[in-house]
DNA sequence: AATATCTGTACTATGTATCATACAAATTTT
DNA sequence: AAAATTTGTATGATACATAGTACAGATATT
């Protein structure tokens, strides 16, 4: 919906290149709605290509009707593009999230193995060498749309307690703890990736999109590595949404985040 | 450093972009350091492209010491290659972050100007029409390397009171309390962006590089909008990181980060 | 020792995206 | 009404990356 302009444009060339960079300007804020954008000269010099190549990208955000071009006037956004994420996490208060994640969301497996781990995970869990471990490639939908990429490393011993077909009607972690995995910690590191040919497709983006990452290292209470997820999510479709307050005084002064705020408020900002 | 591999691969290229993702995926930790990665003819058919445009790529990824090739034996990742980001953010602890944010870096001012608001930020802070913003650009570096860009967009009336000077030394919030605004509460958007060339100029990294996103507006104590600021940071020299903790029984049970961990236990991890 | 796999190297032909340029039409500004 | 700005349309030439192919050298496997 958001990708895919009707007139594809050359995969590999600079016009796709300037059309993934604009519509991500567009769709990340950096040009608000009914904002008048540069005029395809002033692109053209921007990017250092042609205007001919600028006039190719800003095709593709037309048949995207991300933007309203009129001669004479100038080219605009429209303003109904961005509609916010479908969903948006809230690090404080993921209690309403799962539920509520579980309920209008679906899995996808694209993969499911027994199998050695990548070196990251296996030094992340601590694992011995030999050791294998259950690696599920899944992809969650919201109302059919792809909106992330998972990636599970879990060792043997803990994930033949539970089948394939578990995983997609359940969250991992619920199924951990049915396996008497006492899950305890984690540790999140969030950073942002590029979208490879496979992760793209599976996420219906183009190649080279910038992903939200989401990597998880998750233990149980006596301290032993019990998953290693690796997320990708659609930055137009999921994004990460804290409160943080100002708290302390003199030197000590800083920002901390808002564990419980009022229960239901949802966000949906513009 | 990471970026702009000695023999310059053409800037439109397949092989730019091949190369672009294969690094994205190494430091990203997708292939761990001692990683056998597929061979180049594996490689040529996922990112449907010929052999010598991968060879290119790979070409890259070796002048920049991220690889090791070796006839007859495959392409491996070189270990030292992910030494980690020079900073993480923990988003529970940060009150020594900033003091030590504020002693390794410095930040060189871009642009400064006093106008109209693009509408995003507008809207965010509350403005009425015809509200003039100070727009300030910086660039954050650690050791002479940039890691940040960031956009700021502050009322006229409360910007008055600090000078353009005083931004490439003191911290954004502290200029703000000094000016007599009582900040208060934030909300921040973290997502996922692409390096646009002006950007990607100022980071010192290749137009199309990810980007972490951080979208954060500010508040005083009465509510008003009184900082709208734009982040993004190179994901190999930045990442946020957060410990969570498993708490609640039953139906409610659910993930939460943790406040205020052992004090200066440094992450860096693998 | 033989075989298979992988990287290293070299060459040509093809395709096609890109550029440069010019002019027309629509709109805003003076 | 005129001038300036902006989008719309068209074309031809060129450059340059890409694909395809073939073979040699290195290493691992059997």
């Amino acid at each position: 919906m958001q990708d895919a302009p009707k007139a594809t444009l050359p995969e590999g060339g600079k016009a796709r290149r300037v059309y993934l960079l604009l519509r991500d300007e567009i769709t990340g804020g950096r040009f608000g709605p009914g904002a008048v954008i540069p005029g395809e000269q002033k692109l053209a010099e921007q990017f250092a290509v042609s205007r001919v190549t600028i006039r190719r990208a800003l095709d593709g955000l037309e048949a995207d009707g991300l933007i309203a071009r009129r001669a004479g006037s100038g080219t605009t956004v429209i303003g109904g593009g961005q509609a916010g994420p479908a969903i948006s996490a809230d690090m404080t208060t993921l209690i309403p999230q799962l539920v509520e994640m579980s309920a209008r969301t679906e899995a996808r497996m694209l993969s499911f193995a027994y199998g050695p781990p990548p070196v990251a995970a296996a030094r992340a869990l601590g694992l011995t060498e030999g050791q294998k471990v259950q690696t599920a490639i899944r992809v969650r939908l919201i109302e059919g749309q792809p909106f992330s990429h998972l990636t599970t490393h879990v060792p043997e011993a803990i994930a033949r307690h539970y089948s394939e077909g578990d995983m997609a009607t359940t969250p991992l972690f619920r199924l951990l703890e049915r396996s008497g995995v006492r899950v305890d910690t984690g540790h999140q590191t969030v950073s942002a990736a590029l979208a490879s040919p496979d992760v793209a497709d599976a996420l219906e983006v183009s190649v080279g999109t910038a992903l939200l990452s989401v990597r998880r290292v998750v233990r149980d209470a006596d301290g032993r590595g019990v998953e290693y997820l690796s997320a990708l999510y659609r930055p137009d479709m999921f994004r990460l949404e804290m409160d943080i307050t100002r708290v302390g005084e003199g030197g000590a002064r800083h920002w901390e985040p808002v564990i419980a705020p009022e229960a239901e408020s949802e966000a949906a900002p513009a």
